[in-house]
Parts: structure tokens; sequence; C-alpha cells
DNA sequence: AGTATGAAAGCAATCGATTGCTTTACTAAA
DNA sequence: TTTAGTAAAGCAATCGATTGCTTTCATACT
């Protein structure tokens, strides 16, 4: 900001060392060519003034902005403010900066970021794609949206939602564990039949989590009713009718999944309101871990997805593509393990220790 | 990124034109040295190739780097990701990036950030103060740490919790009309003892919510009882031990005002769990108006602080004053107006209509 | 001795936009 | 007709780091 020569350039410190600007670049990105000593000169005198690199010079001659996009739906959902912190720390710790892009789960605002990060010039971009729900196959038109990154050879990782057709790098939980964790808690607290509340089981994400809810059912010899599962949008407002429907039946449920906390909260809503317990007569276990769980009566059981540490790992895999040289089709998969988290809505014994 | 010379520069539409770079810089800028004509030519092939000013020559050549800092404590905490939504709008409408950087409620973190944006020759800072809770006077260290931005000459604009004793503009919502309208609505919903439970009183954001319930008692008449009023932590723990106390009393309060929503979420805890109702026994209002409140049970009112439009003109206020010369000593103070939601835990006509 | 070999470092151009200082080309005043 | 005056635009340097191409030595080899 300031006009004051405040910042030591390679110049400043190639003068005092009698050397030229050129080498006390390579000496600084130790570069083969330069020897050892004077590396070691450079680097001294560097670490004495207080060098530090003019991002901008670097840019406009490299066309590398040391700047990494991050796009995600919405920033104030904790799930993704807290993913967003996690690459924060990995890029700062890099040097990078990171521009940040909401897509309000629009994809046409989706498109708009990532022509805008194209555009910045940015090295890298971690996403989770925005879901288009109108769309027959929501992937399919993301799907496109990413199209233009990948032309465009800008590394990108996907985390969380990701488009299953790319051969890019990607860091997701294990949906499928996920609702086989939960599941299994279930029937080991007792539960004899239990709904799954899902999502739209062509998203992939509660596809597995489906998945994972029925391989619990059948390992522990559990029959798969169908009719006690039930999908559609994840709102508490969905959980709650969805729930009316499950205790309507004659044979009712005595416990609910659901694949997000929400639908889990108006599950419990429903059941409250018409005279059901929870614990009690339902357990009820949600997904995603919301930090509110606890504040909830009763607490919300959950599958925690461990999204700080999502984020963390998408930056550190982005940033190893983006200074790696390009080692063609290197894209893997990290697939981080959810993790149960026991509350009282699912715990008999919970909930008798330290009432709701 | 790509190497490809993708971009338009202003050399290239120069030569288009038959022009010289400077002559087409100018233009661009608006420049009154250069005709009206040549500047609608020049601004036509603009918009033809969709020139896009290169960010990084421009910071090279003037120092500025077209990037403001944001500091807050924590950004998955719902008040400030939605404030940095609203600064990240306003930012990206003016072509500016934003660089986040969370304190995690450490004034140490604090300090380092401070110095990490002004390294960065950011173009300004918008920061709410991380308070040392250490500290007698909280304000007095993070006050000395902000000293360092205001000597640097780089614009600060404050918002929610500010440093009184700058000179810089700031942005904050109306904490004593707060507390008075939350303790006013208590009263108007029958309320004859109403509780304060607050935050530490010499922190500025919660003494002026102490003032604002002592207004609204008086103004309405109610006596000022100093043994209603509890101040520590702002931990729903805390509101839970708090509502113990004051519940022991031989006149305990029929009404307990919360500056946090977890503190009232404590209280609803204990008060739940040891016969009371709410709204039935005691009213209950929060202050945050956290996004879960609603799905709480009873879904507790609370007073909305505007976080995202305080985020907006903060941003707002901080481009100004980074775009326009420096006319001295025009700090200036933006109030929002806070904004009641009446929910179930306060009003018992509500709760009646809609069962919990 | 004479050249090949190569390590170490210097030179100078480059990235794109900006800006102080000219130059150009008129018009108005003397 | 000459000169001052001015509007319009060009020239060239600059910001700091990088990098292809040389240059400079010095050691090795025939």
């Amino acid at each position: 900001m300031s006009k004051k020569k405040t910042n030591v350039t390679v110049h400043d410190l190639a003068r005092e060392l009698n050397l030229n600007a050129s080498s006390v670049s390579r000496a600084l990105n130790d570069h083969p060519r330069i020897s050892v000593e004077t590396k070691q000169r450079v680097l001294k005198l560097a670490k004495k003034y207080n060098y530090k690199l003019n991002k901008a010079a670097y840019t406009l001659r490299t066309g590398k902005g040391k700047t990494i996009g991050v796009i995600v739906p919405r920033i104030n959902r904790f799930f993704f403010s807290n993913a967003i912190h996690g690459i924060e720390e990995i890029a700062a710790s890099q040097d990078y900066n990171v521009i940040i892009c909401q897509t309000l789960d629009s994809t046409t605002k989706e498109m708009k970021s990532i022509k805008a990060l194209l555009g910045d010039k940015v090295d890298g971009i971690v996403a989770s794609i925005t879901p288009d729900v109108e769309a027959k196959n929501p992937y399919a038109k993301c799907c496109a949206n990413y199209k233009e990154v990948v032309k465009s050879q800008t590394p990108l990782v996907f985390f969380n939602m990701v488009c299953e057709d790319f051969k890019v790098s990607k860091v997701v939980v294990d949906d499928e564990l996920g609702g086989f964790m939960g599941t299994e808690h279930l029937i080991q607290e007792g539960a004899k039949r239990i709904a799954l509340l899902s999502g739209q089981t062509h998203l992939n994400i509660y596809y597995r989590r489906l998945e994972g809810y029925k391989r619990a059912l059948t390992r522990h010899g559990y029959p798969i009713d169908e009719s006690l599962i039930l999908d559609g949008d994840l709102t508490e407002h969905a959980g709650y009718e969805c729930t009316r429907k499950l205790m309507a039946m004659q044979n009712p449920p005595d416990a609910i999944f659901a694949v997000t906390d929400y639908l889990a909260i108006g599950g419990i809503r429903f059941l409250k309101r018409n005279g059901y317990e929870v614990p009690g007569d339902v357990l009820v276990c949600g997904f995603m871990n919301e930090p509110f769980n606890d504040l909830l009566q009763p607490s919300l059981s959950s599958i925690e997805q461990h999204s700080h540490q999502m984020g963390q790992t998408a930056a550190e895999m982005l940033l190893d593509e983006v200074m790696r040289p390009k080692k063609n089709a290197t894209a893997q998969t990290v697939v981080l393990t959810p993790e149960l988290m026991t509350r009282h809505s699912s715990s008999l014994e919970k909930s008798v220790l330290t009432p709701g």
C-alpha cells in the first residue's frame, strides 16, 4: 500500500551480494545452476532483510497467480465454511491466496463463478458441485460446467459432491459407510424396523448412504422393506411429512435414519408433537453432524463428515498438483471415514443417564 | 494459467486502433486528456474483445492490489460467514478480491493476520476485533493490534465488534436498541420480572444491550433489579447455570432475555428439565438469531443483527475509502437497526396457535 | 599447448499497465 | 507572419521476478 520502498527486492539483495538479480532469483528458487555457497549467502541475506516475493511481479512474469479458487454452494453453511477453513489453512501455509465463490445453489451462478476464476487465472480450483435439482440427471449439467475447467488445463479437485465422470482428484467421505454406521448403530440400540429418510437417490451421496443402509440391514439379517424408504427434499418440512406417513403405517418403524439432520429434526418434531417419545418410542439418527445437534432436545445423533479435514485434504491435493509437474492422469480419490456421533436421540441408555 | 495468449492487452487494442498503449490505458481510465471520441472507440473495442485488466500488471505498477483483507474470529460462525458473504458480494462487484483471515479467538493470531495482510499490501481491511477475554480491558490489546494498520495508512473499517478509540469507519448494529426491543417485547408479552443473561459487560456490545434492557424496563415503569442481571460466559452451560440460580430465588423471573442464543438455549434446557414450561411459565428471548433457532423446541425468539448487510455495508465503506482520495477524517459510523424475530419461546399466543 | 567441457553467474528481454515527459498539430493572439 | 497556447496522443521508463542465451573462468583431456 504505502509508497515507501518498504519491501526488499531481488535487486536489493543482488546489489549487496555483488550478484545479479537473476542469480539471486535462481538461488531463492534452489535452481541447480547456482552454487551451494551462493545459495546460502542469498538465503541468509534474504532472511536477514525479510525478503518477500512480490506476488504481482511473479504473477505477471509467470502467469501463475499463487491463488486458488473455491466454489461451493454457500459459504454460510456450516459444512462449507468449515471446509473452507481447512482450505484456507493449507493455502496460507503455502503462501497461496484463496478466492471464494458461491453458487447459491444455482448452476448458472456456478458457471459464472467458473468463468470468473478462469478469468482470474487461478492456479487451481477446489469445488463441491452444485447439483441441478431440476434436471433429471443433476450431474449432467454441472459436469458440463466443469468441462471448461478441464479444457483450460486448470488443476481441479472436487470434494464432497463430486463429478464421477471427471478424471480429477476427489475427496469424499465414505457415504456408504456412513449409511452403514448409522443403521447398524440403530440396530444395536435395539431397533427392529428402521426407516430411511433419503435425499434424491440419483444424487450420488444419497444413493451411497442408501446402499450403506441396506448393507447394514442385510448384514444383520433384517429384511429390506422398500416402504420404509422415502426420499425427497432435504428440508425439515419434508422430514416432518415423511415421518407422518411412516407413522401412519400399520407397522410403523421404531427407528428413523435420515440422510440429513434437517430431515431428522423434522421427523423428531412430528414424533414429539404426536406423543411419541424420542428415543423412547422411536430412535432417530441424522447425518451431517450440524453444530447445533447438541442443542436440540433430544440432542441429535448424527454422522460426522469431517468437513474441515476434507477441505484440508482437497487443498493439499490441489496444491500438490499445482506445484508438481503435470505427471498425467494422477487423479486419485481420497475417501475419509465418517464418524458416528451418538447422542440422546438414538440411545435409550444415554437418555436415561442424562435426560434430554 | 494456460500459456496461450488468451487475454487481450492494452497493446492489442492499441495496435488495432492505431493508438499507443498509454492512450488506450488512459482512455479506459477515463483520463481527461483523451478525447471523448477516442475513449468511445477504445471502450467499444475493449468490450468487443472482452478486455480484462491484468491485475498482476496493475498491481506491480501501482502497488495497489485490488484486494481487501477480512479479519474475523472464525469463518464458520454463522454470523461471520454471513457477513463475509456480504463483503464478497460487494468486493466482487468492484473487481476486488478478498483474503480472509481467522483469529480463532486469539489476539496473537489476530496480530499475525494483520501482519500478513499488511505484508500482502492489501488495499484495505475489514475487521471484527477479537477481544482478549483474559485481559481486564479486552479492548486495550486488540486496539494495539490494529494500531499497526492505522500506522501503515491502510484503510480500515470495523464491523460488529469495534475499537472505539480509532477514528475509522464502523458498522455496527444498534445493540442498545436490540436490548430494548427484546426487553420490551417480553414486557408486552406479559412478563413482570425479566432477567438478563449478559456477556461480560465491559465488552461494549454487551454493555449496550444491558443499557437497552434497562431503558425498556424504566420506560415501562419496571424497577431495575440488579439481582436479575447475571453475566459471564456466552456458553450454553453458562446459560443453564445462571438460570438455575435465577429460578432458585425466592422471587424468580418470569422471563429471561439472553444476549446470545446459546445462553438462552442453556436457560431453556434448565427450565424444561426442571418442569417449567417455556413459554408457559417463563418467556425466553435470545440474541443473534442463529439459523437453528427455528428448529429448537420451543423455537427461540431472538434479535436479528443483519450480518449479511453488515458485511455489505462495511465493504462498501471500505472500498469507498480505498478508491476515493484520502479526504482526511471521514470516519463515519453506520448503525444498523436490529430486528425482533418473534417465535414460540417468548409468545404464548404463537405457542397456542402452533404448538412448539 | 590448444581445445573441449562444464560449472557459475551475468545480460537483457519479458510480462501488462501506468505515468511523467515530450512531440505533434492546430488555433488564437500579437 | 510569427509565436504563444493548448488539446491530443506518443515515447519510454518503471514496477519485480523470471528465463533463454551468453560470457567468464577454470579444469580436464588429447
